[in-house]
DNA sequence: ACGGATTTGTCCGTATGTATC
DNA sequence: TGATACATACGGACAAATCCG
């Protein structure tokens, strides 16, 4: 109904407004390791509902420019031109399709050793790491990535090669950087999730069936579904279920 | 103002999470008679909170690297200290098997992805890289060396991925390792050289008609043939006809 | 044998983000 | 829009277990 909205609030720019000031606020807030007000601060400092500001982090969120955690506040993400990267020389900056890349590079190999060379035990703890990781609860995200990390972390000791399970750890402490976590978590829904699950246990009955094409292909399968999952929420706004 | 917590922003590193900091503090820790750091400890020196150490440790616990026990400690497991291999701090633990067995695992890739993306001068390089290589008295190994790890080199860069690059750069600096040239220099004749020769063309043909797939399929082969030089000098004495 | 010290295990209050009404 | 319940995180405090003098 293209007739004049009318008579809107006369407020009508407070969501921009509300969105501006974060913007604003986040450009002076150069210290990523302290959180910025919470929303419940914010609220009052910008006289807008609880709504408003969450919308505004949203779309903050999405662009990457900040990372919220519950219970914890709301931080600002790689905004900052100035990053350390004092430890190694390893490449700190990246970005999420390299390490995709790289993790489809190396980890179907990992899986393959695995299921020529991994012992009764290896097997019997990736099969507990994956009980733990499908009894958390669907939203409790820290913990599946930590569990998930846990149990490829596994296959990669497994596979009985130093150097790689080095690579894999360089890889995933990349992975796990918490700028991405907008990313991740967009990434997951609970379709997807008993997706990957049944991906994680066809990999281990593989590995344990000493079947090591078998579970080199599903791990493909599953690292190429992940990048998929990222590739249509940075793309999409809308849920394509492509693939 | 929320209740600042800690105040030692200085020694940051937050980027590596607890676990990994864990892992790597545990193989540090031989000593299974002597516990590992109270938790408060680890919590200030990693500058977490104690949930995620206690998580943390959860993991490791469930993987069996430790045991906690209520009023004594955390210890490092029975089965004693496994196998990181960390990539900044220890290259010369590995060996010539699990050096080939992360190039089969990289390089391939990295040709096809050169394949895809490198630049008119990049491939370039790599044929300037190469006439070096093969104008090269045969007995002259450490500029082979040089040459042919510059040549592998100029793919893992035309590949644009920086993390894979970083990785190879890992694995080149270990392989590299001057302990190992006796074995290298032995796997090393004639016949094989100019093997290598045709096998790094055909490389770069490859990459230069953007044929991803082969290029790949011959740096494999390329690989394998030289994985298999390493094992027949290990077992045969009577390669060694060189000089 | 006793008690203080230390460590892991557990719980609670507060603060924060998340979700629903 | 505003308000309320819920889940998580952190720090503090306490309990239980162990060690040592």
């Amino acid at each position: 109904m293209p007739t004049n909205a009318g008579t809107a609030p006369s407020s009508n720019g407070t969501s921009n407004s509300a969105l501006e000031q974060l913007r604003q606020l986040i450009q002076q807030h150069p210290d990523q390791t302290q959180p910025l007000p919470a929303e419940r601060e914010l609220m009052q400092r910008f006289d807008v509902g609880r709504r408003e500001i969450r919308r505004a982090l949203d779309v903050l969120e999405e662009e990457g420019r900040v990372w919220r955690k519950q219970g914890k506040g709301t931080f600002t993400g790689p905004n900052g031109p100035a990053q350390p990267l004092s430890l190694q020389a390893l490449p700190k900056q990246s970005n999420l399709q390299e390490v995709m890349e790289a993790r489809l590079q190396i980890e179907p190999g990992l899986a393959k050793y695995a299921a020529l060379r991994a012992t009764p035990e290896q097997i019997q703890l990736m099969r507990r790491l994956l009980d733990r990781l499908n009894t958390l609860s669907p939203d409790d995200r820290d913990q599946i990535e930590l569990w998930d990390s846990a149990f490829h972390r596994a296959i990669a000791d497994a596979a009985g090669n130093r150097l790689l399970l080095g690579l894999f750890d360089a890889i995933d402490a990349i992975r796990r950087d918490p700028s991405w976590q907008a990313v991740r978590n967009a990434a997951r829904n609970q379709e997807r999730l008993n997706r990957y699950g049944d991906h994680h246990h066809r990999i281990i009955e593989h590995i344990a069936a000493r079947q090591p094409k078998e579970a080199a292909r599903v791990m493909r399968e599953h690292l190429l579904a992940l990048q998929q999952a990222f590739l249509s929420t940075l793309n999409d706004d809308e849920e394509f279920t492509d693939d």
